[in-house]
DNA sequence: TCATACCCGAGGAAACTACTCGGGATTGCA
DNA sequence: TGCAATCCCGAGTAGTTTCCTCGGGTATGA
């Protein structure tokens, strides 16, 4: 029950390009250094990302990227499904199919529970909040 | 994000004991069968259940286990932890040690957030709940 | 034109998962 | 007393996933 270090490091990145919106595109280079995470492993996570459409990339020298959105639309629950997939307890939750009993099985309800809650946790927290609870910390 | 199989086993084990608490000790090859699980990797299962004294064993013949406390007793939560390791989605919860920013991280915000909602579902929900989801399931 | 970037597929070591195997230790019962 | 039924346990293993690295291609500003 723990997040890959993809999915942690690919949120260090959005939060990284969350704080420098406005000052231009990023290089991997530079936000590998500010987030300590190794520079062609960001490459490939960000890659995802960019494939998906939540950062954009300009290419060539003085290139980099930036995030394809305002931090206030881009959730916490939009990465970890992107970087993590599905967040989901067990397979039946999404496919009937994936286990014999399906219809009749008690612990379906709890995974379908905890399912819920989990989601509506990621989904509210948005890189917006997350540079005001950064704001927060810094003042003390 | 998703439970082992390890782990949903580990449970469905612990439901059918429930199911079947009173009717003497199951056998390994018992519960293996209606559950659906292979009887060997159970039995490697509920080995740490047993030391873990969740379960209680009786050896030889006729032997098999049961549960040690009350189905009210036990928690999904309990399971979870045991069989999945402890439910935390970053380092930087349980060790401050884990992560150079520790103190000034707003991720870490998100993570504690995240962490105490799971705990608290899968804490709330007991086997005698599951058992209880049950019956109302056969009713219909 | 060239240095600076992004872009991309392949590969690989290490860890983890989901098992199996073989054999030992206990115990009820014929 | 012996034997079958069970639990008990460490080791092994195939397959998958994770976390990276490598090497080279492509676009672009100066």
């Amino acid at each position: 029950m723990k997040l890959s270090t993809r999915c942690r490091y690919g949120i260090h990145a959005m939060f990284d390009l969350a704080q420098n919106a406005g000052a231009g595109p990023q290089t991997i280079r530079a936000i590998a250094e500010r987030q300590l995470v190794p520079e062609q492993y960001l490459e490939q996570i960000i890659g995802v990302l960019r494939r998906e459409g939540l950062v954009k990339s300009v290419r060539g020298a003085q290139g980099g990227y930036m995030l394809a959105w305002e931090p206030s639309e881009i959730s916490i629950g939009q990465l970890i499904r992107l970087l993590e997939g599905p967040v989901v307890m067990a397979d039946c939750i999404v496919d009937a199919d994936a286990c014999v009993r399906s219809g009749q099985c008690p612990s379906r309800l709890v995974w379908e529970r905890l399912t819920d809650c989990i989601n509506k946790v990621v989904d509210s927290v948005t890189l917006q909040d997350m540079l005001a609870d950064q704001e927060r910390l810094m003042e003390r």
